[in-house]
This record gives C-alpha cells, sequence and structure tokens, in this order.
DNA sequence: GTCGATGCAAAGAATTTGCAGGACC
DNA sequence: GGTCCTGCAAATTCTTTGCATCGAC
C-alpha cells in the first residue's frame, strides 16, 4: 500500500542513536527487543501498525510479543519520539517522529485502498503557526489529515 | 468538559430534518430510537462518543441500545451527516455535519483534560484548499486536530 | 404482509495488564 | 542482586454481528 519512506537513511540511524539516548535518560533500561522496535520503526516507510511492528519483526526473524511492541510505542510516544496517527482506521499508526520538528508533515489517506502518503507544506505551517497564536489554547501539536482517493483508487 | 455549542439552534433543527430526508431518500425508514439519536446528535454540545450519547438519551428516559446508536452513527457517516473524530483518546467521538461544509470546523485538545473545543479558520481552509490542488490525490475530507492545553489547565 | 430496525447478548478486534522468569547495570 | 523488561495469556474496552421480534410503509 505504502512505499516511500520519508526519512533519509542517515537520519533514520540519528533517530534511533537519539531515541536510545532518550529512553535511558529517563531511566529506561537497552534490550534487544526493544533495539528490535526501535529499529524497525526508524526503517519503515511511513505510518505502520503495532501488528504490522510485529510481523514484519518476525519475518526477520526477530521475535517480539506484540506487548512489548505496544509498551515501547506507548513510552516512544510519551518521549514524542513517535507519532500516533488515528487515521480512523481500525487500529493507531505510529511513526518516527524527531522532536525538534524536522521532517515534520502530514498524511493523505486514501478512502479506498487505506493507502497512507506523507506530503509537507510551509504554507499549511504558516496558517496553523499564525492561527495557534492567535488562540486561547497553549497549542503544542498539530496533526492535518486529507483524505480523498490516491492516484490509482482515482481512475479506477 | 466541553461546553459550548457550535450549531446555531436553527441550524440544528435544519440538520435533523435533512438528515431525514436523506435518511429516508437512501430507502431507510423512521423510527423513534433513530429519531432520539438524530435529535440527541443535534442538540449536543460538539463531539461525543456512541457511549456518552446513549447515556444522555437514556437520562432523558429514551431507551435506546448502543447497538442502534452505533448502527445509526455509521449511517449518518456513510451519507456524511456526521463526522467521526478520532481524538486519539480511547474511543471515537461523532458530531453532526453539514454536508455543504457549512459550519465547517476544526478541533483544539487538551492533553490534559481532554476538552474538545471548535474553531474555524478561513486562512488555514485556504491553505488546505490550494494544497489540495497542488497534490496528486483527488481530496475530499479534512481534520485537523490542535493538542496542547486549555486555558484553565494551562494555568494549573 | 414484507422488509427494515431494534435490543440483547455473543462475537470480534485492538490494546492493556498480571505474573513468573530472564536480562541489564 | 535488585529492578526493569519480556512473553504469554487473561482481562478490558470499544465496536460489530446474529437473531428473534417489532414496527413502518
Amino acid at each position: 500500500m505504502v512505499a516511500r519512506s520519508h526519512i533519509p537513511a542517515p537520519a533514520a540511524d540519528a533517530w534511533i542513536e537519539r531515541a536510545e539516548s532518550e529512553l535511558r535518560g529517563a531511566g529506561h533500561r537497552s534490550s534487544a527487543p526493544r533495539t528490535a522496535v526501535l529499529e524497525q520503526i526508524a526503517a519503515q516507510s511511513c505510518v505502520h501498525t503495532a501488528q504490522e511492528i510485529a510481523d514484519d519483526l518476525r519475518a526477520k526473524g526477530k521475535r517480539v510479543g506484540l506487548a512489548t511492541v505496544y509498551r515501547t510505542l506507548d513510552l516512544l510516544e510519551r518521549l514524542r519520539l513517535v507519532q500516533r496517527l488515528d487515521s480512523g482506521g481500525t487500529s493507531a499508526r505510529y511513526e518516527a517522529a524527531l522532536p525538534g520538528g524536522e521532517h515534520h508533515h502530514h498524511h493523505l489517506i486514501c478512502d479506498r485502498c487505506g493507502d497512507v502518503t506523507p506530503f509537507e507544506d510551509p504554507a499549511l505551517e504558516k496558517a496553523i503557526a499564525s492561527l495557534s497564536k492567535r488562540l486561547d489554547y497553549r497549542v503544542g501539536d498539530h496533526d492535518v489529515v486529507l483524505r480523498g482517493s490516491c492516484p490509482r483508487c482515482a481512475q479506477a
């Protein structure tokens, strides 16, 4: 469904290092299963579900319990190292995020085939930034999801 | 948690009529439980969960099964008469939507207390519209969620 | 009268939690 | 060696479905 990776390989490595370091800093230990999950998240193209991450790892011969995947994702989400996307589908999807906001992007979701494609748009970010200042809220994160038909489904 | 209604009373009435008419047009029958759900959705302030809708109806003495609430919401969502919001919370939230796009808005969600506040911003809509034209996707809907701290939680 | 709609309860799906054993520091 | 982490399975939570019955048209 989804093919393109949106984080270049060197950034993926940097993300893993950063994640390990932040986890350690937060008083957590390192372990083979956890590292495997980190690597899988860094390597994966765009958003995946917990189940997919576990399956992908199993396919690579790394046996990691689904509960461990969930627990790791939960930790990473708190540290803002992964971003959860509730795409309206049946289960949540996760992807690597860089706390500094590098490679910040949003998603297009195809209503028909479920394809998820990342995009970024400075004008959109500017509109959100300007809006955030005008609101009564202290705004942190934001999420934008555009839904429609991907090129393949649109022509079918 | 959430207080303000974002659809004025006359629009709420119009929404109910429209919903009943579209449902009929789609070959569905009218029934007391379904009408009660429609009224509850129209009356409610911003997004509520299926469970909340059922509870509110029960509190009014209208006994409507949770399954019926889900079934009705499902119908309405297909007809674009309600909008589902997967706010990252544990369950989906729904609110009335006008297919024409009137009263189109987005949401601010407080990370701490779960408050959901609607807002609208023409500049943001313009940015999204312009972006949509540039993309390879045929874009239909979109969702924007800003997360942060509501005024009350921010000062605490 | 036919066929959709309802309610309840059972089924399903996604995620979380309890617990005993194993690994890290 | 204490504590955190893991895997498994059981428990929860949200949502969907099966089915007999009721009500709208």
